[in-house]
DNA sequence: CGCGCGATTGAGTAATTTCAAATCTAGTGG
DNA sequence: CCACTAGATTTGAAATTACTCAATCGCGCG
């Protein structure tokens, strides 16, 4: 392992160990399942119709997935900075095509993970069984109050919340964007803002 | 256990191994730390502002978790029939207050299960800690595909997957409810059926 | 038979989108 | 340092859509 690759395997070593402490020699085995992955600006990691080979975890940069509508417009699913992971699950662990596009907002550092190593690692170390479980939950538990928010909170509430809860992300997004996400135009959201 | 529990169990044991087989020692341990419970219709499972201690499996009848806004409106988070699991899932993990209502639809049979013991379960009972990730993924990937479609698709294409995918369910429950999942008024969703 | 709940329909209103144009901003090269 | 350009944001006005409110219809159950 390079340098600077045990520099990035370390966050991800302290990302897991956040929720599920491994020994060395179980990181020694887990970390060999991840692939390093340079991305400039504006490259997909995913693309419609495409196979997802890979779940993607975010080591530097700024990811987002989207889907396309009839009109070309693009909704936003998911946006994923830095220690975040992000694929197309449905297409991931079905192995089938892709129903969304995911490409850098700005050049990114990941760290790739096929499915087949996913459930190696799940099946040889206990403790990333755990990991994995507890981070679905996690997963889970905040698409729940995506729908929520998304049914019952009007536009501007929606749009108070996320720049209350990750002002970090709507710094670094061009505006536009976080109306895709909201599930509103750009000006409306403009509109808004008063 | 009685003969009635034990059939009940026997959903549960066959919905778990259809992801990830027990021995009947490792079922036996497991099942002991579901408590069965009958509802009537109407009858509360989970109130805004109060605890939440359990997960519910639905043994039979059918749930509906939902959001209510300051106007009084519900909106639905979830129908929960047979074999599904149901609960405020951020409540529950954090043992915290509910941010929604989950009632009966119908008269229900429910087995519930306490955090700590779901926790027990899963440090006993590896087979267990596997279910619980796969079903966790299983549903996360559920509610990805539930976000890009009431971000994408307008209502008239939702209500129509909605009844292609679940038609049990479409018959089971009050249009006025599959409005207030889809996120349209009763009036406008009346309007759409043409 | 009549009550109650749900579904439908109509009319008016409010909100959002669309399209177009103007303004602003950050990064580039001279 | 300035001018220029591309992308992003804002603003305006018209058109569309969905909502609200009220009234009516339909049906099952007591």
């Amino acid at each position: 392992m390079t340098t600077a690759k045990k520099e990035i395997g370390a966050g991800l070593r302290r990302h897991i160990e956040a929720i599920s402490p491994l020994t060395d020699a179980e990181w020694e085995f887990v970390s060999r399942h991840f692939t390093p992955r340079k991305l400039r600006k504006h490259q997909y990691l995913v693309q419609q119709g495409d196979p997802v080979p890979y779940d993607f975890w975010v080591v530097s940069g700024l990811l987002k997935a989207y889907a396309v509508d009839e009109d070309g417009k693009e909704h936003i699913l998911q946006f994923a900075m830095e220690e975040w992971w992000c694929t197309d699950y449905h297409a991931y662990q079905t192995e089938s095509k892709a129903a969304i596009f995911i490409d850098c907002m700005e050049a990114c550092e990941v760290l790739c993970l096929r499915l087949r190593d996913r459930e190696t690692i799940c099946g040889q170390v206990r403790a990333m069984e755990r990991f994995f479980r507890i981070k679905s939950n996690l997963g889970y538990i905040a698409l729940q109050k995506r729908i929520i928010s998304l049914l019952k909170e009007p536009a501007e509430e929606r749009f108070g919340n996320l720049i209350r809860q990750y002002p970090r992300l709507a710094q670094r997004v061009p505006k536009k964007h976080l109306a895709a996400y909201l599930g509103v135009s750009r000006e409306t959201l403009s509109r808004l803002k008063k």
